[in-house]
DNA sequence: TATAAGTCAATAGT
DNA sequence: ACTATTGACTTATA
């Protein structure tokens, strides 16, 4: 019962919960969400938040040179409130959408940006709520890419297109009809029509394997029509590729302009497939959950389909502000109780020591 | 050990 | 503010 955990014991958290977790600046990969759990009716069901470690290339320097970063303590006072935003994020399915391609299966399941299958929590799921957390999350500098946050999805759910529950062997090729007619600016246009129709088959992006396999490893990656994709993609919606190689890719910038720019034929690809199936993965969420992806600031934890995020770390913004910016999203530490309780997650696992620390055995 | 692949991070360029 | 370039470094492999 006093286990005390924290940060440090980030690779032991397996099977843990991050409710609040107070994830490390700038790597998302100790932020994101790596094995979901969520096997319904049990304790699983919890999120359990765990890391993204880099990809293969998970060198010493990594945890020790550079990055000296970061093992923070979930120390924090939780003691603010909580802004709520849906977890669309995967349940185990996802898992086997990458592929045991070196050590990296483990990361690679991090990025499971599936849809949330019905854990009981749908009638919670209240899309204002997350809406409104994609137009006000705001982390320094990246106001374009979330204000595009708020428009869009709030006009995609209008339409009604987000959730292609592609969940569990879904069809991985149905992929984002809006954007697939969409126009790639300043570029050759190798292909006329749509970027899909780059082979002979239907299969957009992939070369071989005509969609019967929607596990995503085993499929060839037209890695020039992804990265392509991409460019377009992050353009479009003004997504530096800072942000986007941080979050989604766990690769520096330097890394995807050059992966962009220059990508290499699948064929001659190594170790370094997985980012193109990192690309490819996020290309195939729906919009809602791209931005969800990209989104995670780090700052917030994911427990039960949940996005916990701690308000006061959102921006700069006086009790006031904040409170008018976020009316209904709100989750007071004792709401979040309460909702523990409510999915008897007290009988599980999850012990708190005291206000504003939230420990795992 | 040599080489290739993948990446980082500094920095130059726009 | 972003993106592109590139030398150095790590890891895997022949």
């Amino acid at each position: 019962m006093n286990t005390d955990m924290t940060m440090d014991g980030i690779g032991s958290l397996h099977g843990g919960v991050a409710v609040s977790s107070v994830a490390p600046d700038y790597r998302p990969e100790l932020s994101l969400p790596l094995h979901h759990a969520m096997s319904v009716g049990t304790y699983t069901t919890l999120t359990p938040l765990q890391p993204l470690p880099p990809i293969s290339t998970v060198s010493d320097k990594f945890h020790h040179h550079h990055h000296h970063h970061h093992h923070q303590r979930l120390s924090g006072n939780v003691s603010g409130s909580f802004t709520l935003m849906r977890d669309e994020r995967g349940l185990p399915g996802m898992n086997n959408l990458y592929s045991p391609y070196h050590k990296d299966h483990m990361s690679g399941m991090g990025q499971s940006l599936s849809p949330v299958l019905g854990n009981g929590l749908g009638s919670i799921h209240n899309t204002q709520q997350g809406l409104h957390n994609y137009g006000t999350t705001t982390h320094g500098g990246h106001d374009k890419m979330l204000n595009f946050d708020a428009h869009h999805t709030a006009s995609m759910l209008a339409r009604g297109d987000h959730h292609q529950h592609r969940g569990l062997g879904g069809p991985a090729a149905g992929m984002m009809p809006h954007l697939n007619g969409m126009h790639h600016p300043g570029h050759p246009s190798p292909s006329h029509g749509p970027v899909l129709a780059s082979t002979r088959e239907r299969t957009p992006l992939l070369l071989g394997d005509a969609g019967g396999n929607s596990s995503g490893q085993l499929e060839e990656i037209n890695t020039k029509e992804v990265a392509q994709r991409i460019t377009a993609e992050l353009k479009r919606y003004s997504i530096p590729q800072a942000i986007f190689a941080q979050r989604v890719l766990c690769r520096s910038q330097g890394t995807l302009s050059d992966l962009l720019r220059n990508p290499k034929p699948w064929s001659k690809l190594k170790s370094g497939r997985e980012t193109f199936r990192r690309m490819w993965k996020w290309l195939q969420e729906p919009e809602f959950q791209r931005m969800s992806a990209l989104r995670l600031a780090g700052k917030s934890g994911w427990c039960f389909g949940f996005c916990f995020t701690r308000r006061d770390e959102k921006r700069n913004l006086t009790q006031q502000q904040q409170q008018k910016e976020f009316p209904h999203n709100v989750l007071t530490f004792h709401l979040l109780l309460l909702l523990l309780a409510l999915f008897g997650l007290f009988s599980s696992r999850l012990l708190f020591t005291h206000f504003g620390r939230m420990k795992f055995i």
